[in-house]
RNA sequence: GCGAUCGUGGUGAAGCGGUUAACACACCGGAUUGUGGCUCCGGCACUCGCGGGUUCGAAUCCCGUCGUUCGCCCCA
């Protein structure tokens, strides 16, 4: 027996510092008005089907799926947004005032081979916003993103835009393409050759030399988008510049979802290695609430993938805080000693300190030992000749002072120094 | 799904065909009958992912398998 293949534990040394990325994505979003949503971790497999696109790499390979006891056939979600549209159309939040802007924070599922910031039970923090066309709100959407690795102290986090247009736009321009590249098929390389008449898009950033060389000169994006469209990039980048978020158009830039109307961005690292570098990613999605079964309400959203990030803190060399020192260390001497600090060590904690002692019959010496490792600010020694005197000795642990104090006293001498 | 890589104690690692599997850190104990962070001493792998094979002999070679890490596809 192992661990599941991608997935893996979170220690106890380790979740301080997923707590302060909650923190920091939470106080993030409080400071943008937006809400916390908590959705099911599995959800239908015809909303993923549906929503995501039944040709993405997600639907067609990369789902945990499975039927329980009826039959039923559920899948582990593979990401975010699909979910939290299904919520919103469920409940009805489109009734209530607009714009309703989310967001959410947990573990994603996608059977993939591990690898660098890539695992098959990973973390996101997403948000979305649904029921405005203002590009403004586009351009705020990024800037948060932006804001979060800002102030988890990430630098160099760059922002790339596009705009996909609509489902009809895409069609015309995948057009355009194919003709571009028909000619030089024999030249493309396998996997670009499979992707001419399925999604196009792809082979614009191929790694392969050749190809790339065959991509450079073909039309972009930019050139089928209708004039709405054009617009709406460029008041979206005039909001950004506005906000000051630096950013570059990248007229190739796909993403992966099949849902992405009109805006289309990422936020890439490029220090992060191959996969990673992109450390998370959206776009706009107009027709989606309607697909799922509500009125035409339109939506966007962005997914931040936060292994990712962790390797961006790590890379950049960046530390959290997350000691949680001991208020006291209860030390003590001898049987009777022992059954004594029981009942102090419950006043101590339900005084709201943090108390501990020790449990395994270890020496003094071995006590403060560990009261040193746990960083504790005092140590009360209670032995035989305290106990007799209802006193113990009080050790700050970063002077060596040391006071005997009444028993009684022990709380509120504590509680003052804290 | 494909390619490569590695798999030795709690951790990081040496050993790469021959009687006792280095070393460091961590942990435990002692030096110090009741005082931590420093120092010194001692303890801690009948065994080298698992299965099979080659050999007089394998942690060391071969095959398989599982897993790791990295890359491809794709993505966070």
């Amino acid at each position: 027996m192992g661990i599941p293949r991608g997935t893996y534990d979170i220690l106890p040394n380790e979740v301080g510092t997923w707590h302060y990325l909650e923190k920091i994505a939470r106080e993030v979003c409080q400071r943008y008005a937006y809400a916390e949503i908590r959705t099911p971790i599995f959800e239908e497999t015809s909303l993923y089907e549906r929503g995501v696109g039944e040709t993405t790499d997600i639907v067609e390979k990369e789902m945990y799926t499975f039927l329980d006891r009826k039959n039923r056939s559920l899948t582990l979600r593979p990401e975010g947004t699909a979910g939290v549209v299904r919520s919103f159309v469920e409940n009805k939040v489109y009734a209530d005032m607009q714009p309703t802007k989310w967001y959410y924070f947990g573990p994603m599922f996608r059977y993939e081979r591990p690898q660098a910031g890539r695992f098959r039970q990973f973390h996101q923090f997403g948000v979305e916003a649904f029921g405005s066309d203002d590009p403004a709100l586009d351009a705020e959407i990024i800037s948060l993103g932006l804001d979060f690795y800002q102030t988890l102290g990430i630098s160099g986090v760059k922002v790339g835009i596009n705009n996909v247009g609509n489902p009809e736009i895409r069609a015309k321009y995948f057009e355009n393409l194919i003709a571009y590249f028909k000619p030089y098929e024999a030249e493309l390389d396998p996997d670009a050759k499979s992707r001419l008449y399925r999604n196009p898009m792809r082979i614009l950033d191929s790694k392969v030399k050749r190809t790339q060389e065959i991509a450079q000169e073909a039309p972009s994006i930019l050139d089928s988008l209708d004039k709405e469209s054009m617009e709406y990039l460029e008041r979206v980048k005039f909001y950004l510049q506005e906000l000051q978020v630096p950013f570059d158009v990248n007229d190739r830039l796909v993403r992966g979802l099949d849902y992405y109307t009109q805006t289309a961005f990422e936020f890439v690292m490029e220090e992060l290695g191959a996969q990673a570098g992109v450390v998370g990613g959206g776009g706009r999605y107009n027709g989606l609430v309607k697909e799922l079964g509500g009125p035409e309400v339109s939506g966007i959203g962005f997914g931040i993938g936060l292994e990712r990030v962790l390797l961006a803190l790590k890379e950049q060399k960046v530390t959290i805080p997350t000691s949680d020192p001991l208020d006291c260390y209860l030390v003590t001497m001898g049987e009777e000693a022992k059954v004594a600090s029981v009942r102090i060590l419950g006043e101590l904690r339900r005084a709201g300190l943090k108390a501990e002692r020790d449990y395994l019959d270890r020496k003094m010496k071995a006590q403060l030992k560990t009261a040193n490792r746990n960083e504790a600010r005092f140590v009360a020694i209670l032995g035989e000749e305290e106990l007799v005197n209802q006193q113990v000795q009080v050790k700050h642990m970063e002077t060596g002072e040391q006071t005997s104090i009444a028993m009684d006293q022990l709380v509120s001498y504590l509680l003052e120094g804290k």
